[in-house]
DNA sequence: TTGTTTTCTTGTCCTGGTTCAATGCCCGGC
DNA sequence: GCCGGGCATTGAACCAGGACAAGAAAACAA
């Protein structure tokens, strides 16, 4: 067995991720690195508050976020569960500088890597090549979001409670079931209804 | 009244759309659009066709284009309509060049720029300053839709329809009705009756 | 350990939206 | 100028999923 080419550290995870994304040399990958902001945050902790601006792009290392809206009658949507070597942000708040509305949420407590608009933009400049990493990036987003949407207006409630467990089998596991309810656009009764009903077949 | 800047051409509404989004030179102009195919295409034509492997970015001078699902019931899921000055494609497809599993279909009679891979590669090496403009086009493209996800999971039927008429006030002149429901979500009939429930009022 | 809070389950009733079918309408083709 | 096919409308029956309430079970704090 071949010796590690690096001994493991914290950089280990997001580096590789990078890597996977566009061929980028050491010297490179050493700057990115150099620019990021290490964090610890406790469970259960808002990250981002609806109205606020969001100045952060954070690269989770360890832990679990989501993301979600809430409505005037104040029901929660949640748009996104975020786990290891994902990204969570509200890009178009970060970008545009514009208050967000949506909230960003722990839901364990987390490890992250933090880039501000400022090193940001400052990164994109020194590494031109990591223009075409976020745009693939968003691009992935959106096309997840995308299916999410069909799925989201075209299937029942069972199907939609299959697919998310087949899609993303770790997540139930880690995360409160009326937050899956919310997810999946349904009540977390009928959430608990529908999985009884599945687990009796 | 002063004279035009420049002799209308076709290339007018694309070009001003370029630099409405990133500052670009005049040479960088005629570059960008000497790579554009011109393309002439009749109403009720299937540009895209779930399985196909999506060749094309659109950019639409004239007409309207949906893009669609159907899932195995049959039922179509309106995701897009586009109009005059918006691009459509199936980014995922074009992209990783992979069978889509959409449809893109014109709705009127359409003149189009159409850009290929191979040319939007060249574009991109030639201008890098492109790379930004892309990314910022998909990154709206999500928010977007993001909004449009909380909107389709939390509000009624009537809602979705007054958002939407809100926010594409020319659509509904243009488009038949059972489209805007399938893209609401709702069956053709609801749309109808909450229509005249509303007119009532 | 115990008390407190949060989450999950289950039942009952209710409603927004679907399905199906019938009717009428408008628009395009010949 | 008329005929035919897609669209919109309306009504009646139905149902997936919501709202509410009450209890059970975890999770957590002290």
């Amino acid at each position: 067995m071949q010796p590690a080419p690096y001994i493991c550290c914290m950089f280990d995870s997001i580096n590789s991720y990078l890597t996977r994304c566009s061929p980028v040399t050491g010297e490179e990958l050493e700057y990115f690195d150099s620019l990021l902001e290490y964090k610890k945050v406790a469970k259960k902790t808002t990250l981002l508050h609806e109205g606020d601006i969001c100045n952060f792009e954070a690269y989770i290392i360890k832990g679990c976020i989501r993301t979600y809206y809430i409505d005037e009658k104040g029901i929660e949507v949640t748009l996104q569960f975020a786990i290891e070597d994902w990204w969570v942000s509200d890009i178009a708040s970060f970008h545009d500088h514009k208050p967000s509305s949506m909230f960003i949420e722990t839901l364990e407590d987390c490890e992250l890597f933090i880039i501000n608009p400022s090193t940001k933009e400052l990164l994109l400049s020194k590494i031109p090549k990591l223009e075409r990493v976020f745009r693939l990036m968003v691009q992935r987003n959106l096309s997840v979001l995308q299916s999410r949407l069909f799925t989201t207006i075209a299937t029942s409630a069972k199907d939609k409670y299959l697919d998310f467990i087949n899609r993303y089998p770790t997540i139930p596991q880690r995360v409160a079931q009326h937050y899956i309810a919310s997810y999946l656009g349904i009540s977390p009764e009928f959430l608990s209804k529908t999985r009884t009903r599945l687990s009796k077949k």
